[in-house]
DNA sequence: AAAATTTAGTTGGACGTCCGACTATTGGAA
DNA sequence: TTCCAATAGTCGGACGTCCAACTAAATTTT
């Protein structure tokens, strides 16, 4: 039986409240497994994670293909230590490279190597391939979940405008 | 700027496919970002995490409060060594004891302690109050979101049947 | 100008998760 | 019955994440 519904038989016997958003969670936290565990299955050939893959699809965003750490962090939103463990890893493959940054001797600035960008690349058409972990969904599911996450995050203060659908179809 | 949507501007920008499928788990990861941070919040004054959380909840709902590992393993969806080392935690902190399974010498017995049982449900009424950490989100919004949260778990196998809104309304 | 505050990055530690490997036990096949 | 494959649990190791604490440098206050 599905874990999700027998959470919500196990909860409402019981006669508690908030079965749906007990619901949301569970079944959120299921998704993010199976999606994320997808994507890292792909990435592993290449000996790369998901948390690897994001900082260096940034930094191959980025102008000069550069970033100050601290700029990282903000745009992965993550931790300042999670990102030196981050770049630690990548530097180790000879990803990216740190040096100090010239406007400011508190700042390291990550810049991609040659190596990162063209795995980079290649990690892209791999997650490309299997459609980002999403299965099989169609991109009309796909914009019904997003629409659903947005909401997520606007509750939290994510400025959603830009992810609504009105405001783009 | 929205990061989700600043992710959809850099990836359409250089002609990249399935948009919406990385825009999804771009998504995903966020919201289960701040859905567990959330709820990890509001468990911490007891000492407790999500996961350990839902192992002690888990057992509250089974026969005299009692389950062995590689069940426990089944129904949380984690692997062996994870229930090792959430049960670890519990037992050192004596919410939970660890006992020979009568009919498997193979198998270890988790029973759910008396501290145990008092702390779980302290900790589930903490999670009501934060709606499981959902924000404001009405329950209409989080029946959306469990609909779009169910086509990506029956994407990878699991049997969603009781957890469509259809079989409920 | 000096002092207090903020910001950038690292280190050490705790946790949760997975994998590979290993021991013990069980159960089915030959 | 004997042998072999499957199952239960643990250990060591790798990663990702966070927090607290710390150094260095920049910024703001006074």
């Amino acid at each position: 039986m599905d874990l999700v519904a027998e959470a919500r038989r196990n909860w409402v016997e019981r006669g508690f409240g908030e079965i749906e958003a007990m619901v949301s969670v569970t079944s959120l936290a299921r998704s993010h497994q199976i999606v994320l565990g997808r994507i890292n299955q792909a990435l592993s050939p290449m000996s790369l994670t998901f948390s690897r893959f994001e900082a260096l699809a940034l930094l191959s965003f980025a102008r000069k293909n550069s970033m100050a750490m601290a700029r990282l962090g903000e745009r992965l939103q993550v931790h300042p230590t999670s990102v030196t463990s981050t770049i630690d890893r990548l530097e180790r493959d000879g990803l990216v490279e740190r040096s100090p940054h010239p406007d400011d001797r508190r700042a390291t600035l990550v810049t991609l190597t040659g190596d990162g960008k063209k795995l980079a690349e290649k990690a892209t058409t791999a997650l490309e391939e299997i459609r980002w972990g999403m299965g099989d969904l169609p991109d009309a599911k796909l914009a019904d979940l997003n629409d659903s996450l947005a909401d997520v995050r606007a509750s939290a203060g994510d400025n959603v405008e830009g992810s609504k659908r009105t405001s783009r179809s």
